[in-house]
Parts: C-alpha cells; structure tokens; sequence
DNA sequence: GACGTGTATCAAAGCGCTTTGGAAAAGTCT
DNA sequence: AGACTTTTCCAAAGCGCTTTGATACACGTC
C-alpha cells in the first residue's frame, strides 16, 4: 500500500492525504479522520525512503560501534548504552543505524557514513586523547555528540556528555590510601582511550596528596574483560609484596578479580580490598538494596540517555551551541574495602 | 557532492557516470577510470535514500531488540551476536538497523518496520513457544531468519539457526548424575523462550533416565542476570537439604553462583557442582587455555555470523526453501564439577 | 556508398513521498 | 446579489538515484 494507491482509494489527492496524515492545519477534521482510519486499517506508513528523500532528513542516528580488533571484543558496556539511547529515540521516532567496524577503519567508517547521507547525526563512542572523529565530523558538518571527552581543552568546539573519571578515581584512591593502603594496584582500561587516561591522571594525583609514589609495576592497562581481571590479580598476588588493595576500571574486570582472590583463599575487604568501576549494567548490578563492591557509579544507561537527547536538539537546530554534561559519579561503599591488613 | 553535480563537473552524462560507477561494461574503461577518479576526489557516494528508493532495496536488515519491560533489561549476548552477523553484513555491504523496545510492543514495532519498507529483511531475536511474529513476517512477506526456534515443528516454514539445546542441558544433567549427584538445581532463563523450555525438556528427560524426580523447588527461572545467580544460590544453600550441583543457563548466572557459593565458604567443584552455559561471550570468556567452568558451549557470534548469511541468500533470492541450521554444542570439562559428596 | 554491428553516450521516466502555488467551493460581509 | 475571505482540495515539481529506449559515431563488409 502506497500513498498513490490509499488517495484513489480514498477519492482524494496525494497531497491532501499526505496532509490529512502530518498533522497539516488546512484539512478538515471529517476528511483528516477518514483518512487516519484508512491508513490503519491498510495499514498504510510512508515509506521511509521516499519520504527521507523528500525532507532531506532520515530520522536515522548513526552509531559506529569499534571491534577490538586485538581481542575481538565487544564492548560490553555498550548495550547499555544504546539502550538509553534507544528510550530517547523511539520517542521522537528515530530509528539507530548500527556499523560494527574493525577499529582501525573507524574512520572511514564515519567518512563513508557522511558521504552516503544515511543519517542525520551520529554518536561517537570511547574517544582516544586526540581522536581525529571529532576533527573530521565538524568539516563534514555533520551533528554528532561525543560519549566521553578527547583529552582536554581544545580550539575544537563539540558537545560531549561524560563522567569525571578523574575525580572519581581520585577520591577511590584517596578512600583506600585513608584506610592505610600503601600499595594499591590500578587495573585500567586501554590507555590511548580518554577515560583510561583520566582515571589514571586520579589515581596517581591521589598517591601524591598521600605522599606515594606511583609504582609502575602496580598499573595494568588493557582490554575489560574477566579473563583480564582474573590474571592480573592472580599474578599480583604470587608477588614478594602484593597490593592490599585494587582499583579496576569495570565492575567486569571485577568479576575476575574476585575470582582470583578467592582462589588464593583471601576475603575480599579484609585481605584485599577492592575498588571498581560500576557502570551500572543491567545485568551485572552491583547489588540491588545493598551494593556488594565499593565502587565510583556512573550509569552508562543515563549517558545513553543524554547523549541522544543532546543529539536530537543538535539535529533540530544545527547552530544551537555545543553542550556538555559532566555526569555524576558516586562512591558508593560496598564489602570490598577494609582497612590495610597490618604486617 | 551529488551525481549531477558530478557529471557535469565531468561533462558527461548521470547515466554514465552511474554506469561507471556501478561496473556496467557499456561504458569505456578510460571514462570509468575518469570518473572512479573524481569521484574518489571528491568523495562522491550515491546518496542512500534515493538510491535505494530507485533500486527497491535497502542494503539494510533490522534487528529488533526487545527490552524487558519487567526488569529493565537489555540481553547481554546481544552484543555478541551482533559483532558475528556484522562481519557478514560488512562484506556484503549491508547497514543493520535496530529497534529498541519494550517487549510488548514488539509485535506491532515488526508491523511498522515492515510497512514502512526501510529494511530488506529482519533478524527475531528470543522466539517464545509459539511466537506470532513467525506468522506475522510470513504474511507480510517479509524475508527473516529466527535465532532460536519456535517450538517443535509447525506447519509454519522458516529459517532458523539454533543450538540444541535440550540435548545440551541433558548431556550436562547426565554427567552430573553419572557423577552421583541426585540434588541438582536448575537456573533457568524465562520460561516463556523457547530455548528455556528446551533446556528445561532436557534436564528432566536425563534426571528420569536417572530415575530421579524433578523437583520443582529446585527449579528457578527468571532473567539471566548475575544477581538471579547469586540470590537464587544463596537462597539453595540456607535450605536444610540443599543441592550438591547446579546447572545453570548463562555464564553470567554462574558469576552469581560463584559469589554465593564463596561466601558460603564452599569450594565449587567440590563441595558443590556447577555447569553453566557458555554461550562464548568475547568479554567473559571460559577461560583461555584451559576451561574453568564445565560448562555446555556454544558460540552466540558464530550464531550471529550464520543467521546473517542466510538471511542475506534469503534476500538475495526469496523462494530459495527455508535453511534450518542447528549449531553443536560441546560439554566442555572445567573446574566447577566433581563427584557428589557423601554424607 | 549503403548497410549492418558494435561502442559510447544521453534524455527522460520512474521510485514514493512532500510541498509549492493555485483553484474551486463555501462562508461572510456589505 | 456581488465582492471578499476562508476553507478545502489539487496538479505538478522536486528530492537523487537507476534504467529503459534511443541516438550518434566509428568501423568493417559487400
């Protein structure tokens, strides 16, 4: 069923159901309602393409999602976030255009992305420090937000939303230092990525005010995974003189930490204690009524959430300035931190 | 840049340009060479909308991903099975379209999709028994490959990709028995999927061949979440007479397991069993040499990969007969079973 | 030189929608 | 009743592409 076909059904012209249907004042109220009914009940809809043809505009957002090309992952953080997202476009009836791309052609991803005249915006996922996305998306002149922030102030003007990753790892550091710990290991993200950065530049900002040094030998930094979480701790905890206490980046590398803890016959908060990051998954959640790990918490869901929203004000109104939204992060005090274990 | 822009930048006619652009052998290899060039110059695409409005075709498949309206949840195994079928559309140059939405409306989001003609074919994630989105594509006419199986055989033919898994779960139930166990939990996902209710079929099927009887108090079913794991476990482990194995559905819920079952202060593999299902998530692996779950395995990317390649040769040619492909599951030996204690 | 036979190009129609610029019908005012 | 406004509808153009059917040109053949 077409537009074509419901007119002549209808005895009318194209243009005046095409009226009746979006909602055009110079319709009457009798014609616009046979019209609504007879589209129900063919259950006639635009077509999409004919339609984003003629407006020029897709109701589409782009999302270019990067594959581990190294580790072959998934990041496990973003169904939650398209999820989010998702809540904000269903409601102004956007549809999300997924490309999984292996990481080193993200950008020609997005070039052919724009070229192609697809969406209407985009949505940038885990900047690195200077990430060229951002460059290329403005001369392009295409709407996107970025979920994170690339490095720090730039000449460059984009909308971000982020958490303060900084911050958070730096009142966790300084929680566990308070508590007497003196050799903390950090188990980070990949550190070309902006947030792994930041939280790193905490951690080490906090040992300083505790008057530590940074030791090396005690930072990890790779992909977060399980796998990740387990190996690292298990090795830390063969050493000589292991960390009384841990800081990871996800509650994910979290899981295996746990695991290799209680493989060496420690308690978690009291032989070791244990800091993680907790996006707030829907299927991992740290605790319902209590939390279980003492964890920084940033819903990752919300940034989806924001994001979307960001970018649907952009696409309306393309020079609207830039926004950025700092996201909240609580440290939130679960079982997994103790005092440091006196020797 | 558009084509018409383009070809009289070239001096030559849209028909040609498209042809060359497009490997038509009626033009010149000297015109095509020109025109390839200036087109890579100046970053020409042929604009999608009209392009497939023209063609027909959309270069493009759906994917409609149902959120849990009761728990707020997104499925974790998403993400893998989105990263396999990519792979496939990537090469053959398909874009995936996806739909969050509420469970509910999941039937009528399939009706909008389909009458506003924007994708060539979908994707149905988590069958239920008896699902009317089977019927539902089938009349519309829309190609579509279900991950998953609707119940046992219909009248209804369509393409499927499964594993098998009542034959998976009665295997892991079987080694479980054969290992003396007669008290073994089942953590089940929503008993409306189908795969739960195969899984469940299997269970019961080896207990009876075991001469045992299944014990409805042992049987759980909810969300795969890693909270069910660990509140159901925990739950198990107060009663008087507790479980000595678990057999659960997702890797995910054996986290959980786990959690409760080291703060119970019980050593999995021995004083209790545990075989989960791995469905080979790149962000939680089963360990990397050597398996740490037992665990029933099959990989949800690979599925990913095999509905995509399907549902492509469906679109491709639509009276081709229906594939129906059923994945092998391995019992894969880890550290979480051993022989029933005695008493 | 007339006649095919390819070869290389083009103008124009069509995909299904929205929207512009009118025109016809209906209502309102002197 | 005529003039004017308002309401209600329409024909046709345009969005950017592909494709059909036609044309122009060069080449060899008799």
């Amino acid at each position: 069923m077409n537009l074509k076909e419901l007119s002549d059904l209808l005895g009318l012209s194209q243009t005046t159901v095409s009226r009746a249907l979006n909602g055009y004042p110079e319709v009457s109220e009798k014609t616009r309602e046979k019209v609504l009914k007879a589209a129900q009940k063919h259950n006639y809809a635009p077509n999409t393409r004919a339609r984003s043809l003629a407006l020029g505009r897709n109701h589409m957002v782009g999302h270019v999602i990067p594959l581990s090309t190294e580790h072959e992952m998934v990041n496990p953080v973003f169904a939650d976030f398209i999820a989010g997202a998702s809540e904000i476009y269903s409601r102004e009836n956007y549809d999300m255009l997924l490309t999984v791309v292996p990481d080193p052609n993200e950008e020609e991803a997005y070039r052919k992305i724009a070229s192609k005249r697809s969406v209407d915006g985009v949505i940038v996922h885990g900047p690195s420090e200077n990430d060229p996305r951002i460059k290329l998306l403005t001369e392009i002149g295409m709407p996107f937000v970025v979920h994170g922030r690339s490095g720090a102030v730039t000449d460059q003007d984009y909308s971000w939303v982020d958490m303060d990753s900084r911050r958070a790892f730096e009142r966790a550091t300084r929680f566990l230092t308070d508590l007497g710990h003196t050799r903390i290991a950090l188990l980070n993200g990949l550190e070309h990525m902006d947030f792994a950065i930041k939280r790193r530049e905490g951690y080490r900002s906090a040992l300083e005010t505790a008057g530590l040094a940074e030791d090396e030998s005690l930072c990890f930094s790779t992909e977060m995974t399980e796998m990740y979480g387990y190996s690292a701790t298990s090795a830390l905890l063969e050493r000589e003189n292991p960390p009384t206490a841990l800081l990871v980046s996800s509650i994910i590398i979290g899981l295996g930490v746990r695991r290799a803890v209680h493989e060496a016959g420690l308690k978690l908060g009291q032989d070791i204690s244990l800091i993680v990051h907790d996006d707030d998954l829907s299927y991992i959640r740290n605790g319902t009524s209590e939390p279980i790990y003492t964890a920084t918490r940033s819903s990752v869901r919300l940034a989806g959430r924001t994001c979307a929203e960001i970018l649907m004000e952009q696409i309306a109104n393309p020079d609207r300035p830039s926004r950025h939204v700092l996201l909240d992060t609580d440290l939130i005090i679960g079982h997994t931190t103790g005092p440091a274990p006196k020797r």
